[in-house]
Formats: structure tokens, sequence, C-alpha cells
DNA sequence: ACAAGATATATGGATTTAAATATATTCGCC
DNA sequence: GGCGAATATATTTAAATCCATATATCTTGT
């Protein structure tokens, strides 16, 4: 999908809940790949990946693999609005994403990383 | 509707063109009553009674009756991260909502109105 | 004050269109 | 071959739209 980053596009991206804790998510850690994602939503493989996609077509996430991970982050050329709006949104709604994180701070066989500097 | 305001749920109500046009033209002039909003978007009047209905039931919108005007304006109640949400999407999309805007100033027959203070 | 007509808004019901989900399968890297 | 991730296809579910109609207010005439 290439259409510009209309505020309704930007929206519909987020519409989703699966989508909505994805992309909050990964603004608070910064990256996370695929399974940290599965593991902290609690859902199917298959499932995130779709969502995943659809953010990344959009033009909200860029992915990177990284021998056998996927890891997603915001696009850097993501607009200022939309990080701002991110980041507005993430601050205010800590519980909502309180069992999340949690699940991902509890996942075990996480994939290791060197710090994002760089 | 009276599940409660959500990330998701705010961005639902956001994730229809018409709806965030609606919502950011009302966050632009404070309140606009129904015929105002049929002349901006330039859209059946059902369609977007139908969709302000939508908004108002979310919570995001109050509707005030004022003579054979029904003027929509942001809830009161609306929580302080979704103002600032609607204050950064608006300011950084202006020339997105242009068109409207000029349709709106340029609407003859414009319901009159007192100022807002009060 | 009452009935009739005009304007503004809301809703009902049928239809179309789009989005989400599940299961199975494929691809890519170690 | 084994693990992580992506996609294909079929199916279900939900959302948007249209047209007709209903409600509410205001106006005018009697």
């Amino acid at each position: 999908m290439l259409e510009p980053l209309t505020p309704a596009t930007v929206f519909k991206c987020l519409a989703d809940e699966t989508r909505a804790r994805m992309t909050l998510l990964i603004t608070a850690e910064g990256e996370l790949c695929v399974c940290e994602l599965t593991t902290a939503l609690e859902d199917s493989q298959p499932k995130i990946s779709r969502h995943l996609a659809q953010l990344r077509n959009s033009g909200l996430l860029e992915d990177q693999r990284r021998g056998q991970w996927v890891y997603y982050r915001l696009h850097p050329q993501l607009p200022e609005w939309a990080q701002q709006l991110l980041q507005v949104t993430l601050q205010a709604n800590q519980t909502w994403l309180a069992a999340n994180i949690d699940k991902l701070q509890r996942m075990r066989n996480r994939p290791e990383r060197q710090s994002l500097c760089g």
C-alpha cells in the first residue's frame, strides 16, 4: 500500500486492538521481534504476522531480519505528528498495556539483543 | 455504546475518513451543526448523521439542540490524551482539511451563533 | 390557539463492501 | 531437518452505504 499517511490512514492502522497494542508496545520498547509480540499478546503467529504486514505496508513500521528473527520498529520516516500521537497515547495508557508488558518481561528464551545504539 | 475509551476504541472512531474529518473540523471550530458538516464534507445528511451518532455513542462528541439545529462538540469529559491526540493531528494536517474548511467558510445561510462564551 | 407546510435531524431495514480470523502451507535462515 | 516468520485461501464477522421514512422545531395563516 503506497497511499500517503493521512490521519484516516494512520487511525485505520491503529483501529484494531491487536495492531494498537503491538504498535504501542513497539513504541515503548524500541523494537520487538515477531515471537516477542506473539508472546506479549498471546495470539497466533499467523495473526500477529498478518497485522504486522499491514502496519509495515502502510508505512508505520519497518522490519529488519537479524538471523532467524525479524524485528519491527517504528518507521524512521514516520511523520513527527504520528510519533507524538503514539507517545501521548502510550504515556496515558500504561495500565491498558500492563498485561502485555508483563508477559513480555516474563518471556523465556527471549532473543537477546545488544542495546539499540546503532 | 458504553465501553471505556481505550486507545483501540478511540482509533476505531477516527478510522473512517468521514469521521476523521468531522472530528478534526469540530476540534478546529469548537462546535458545528449537522448542516454545516454536511456542507463541509459534501456528503448526504443521513450518512453524516449516522457517523455523528457513532461518535456520540462512543463518547467522543456531545450534542446540543438549539432551536432547529443540533450542534456537536468534543465531549467535555474526553480524556486529556485524546484531546492532545486530536490537537496534534489537527495542527499537522491543515492542508488535508483545507478543502473542508473552505466549503464551510463559503457556506451560505450558515446558522449564526453568538460566540462560545457560555 | 391550531393546523399545514417547511427545514433540520435521526433512524429502520436491506444491501454491499471490507476487514478479521483460522487452518494449512511455504519460505528463509541456522 | 528444525525453528521463526510470511503468505494463500476459505470463511466468518463487522462496517459502511443507500433509500425511505420518521421525529422535532419553526413559521405562517386562520
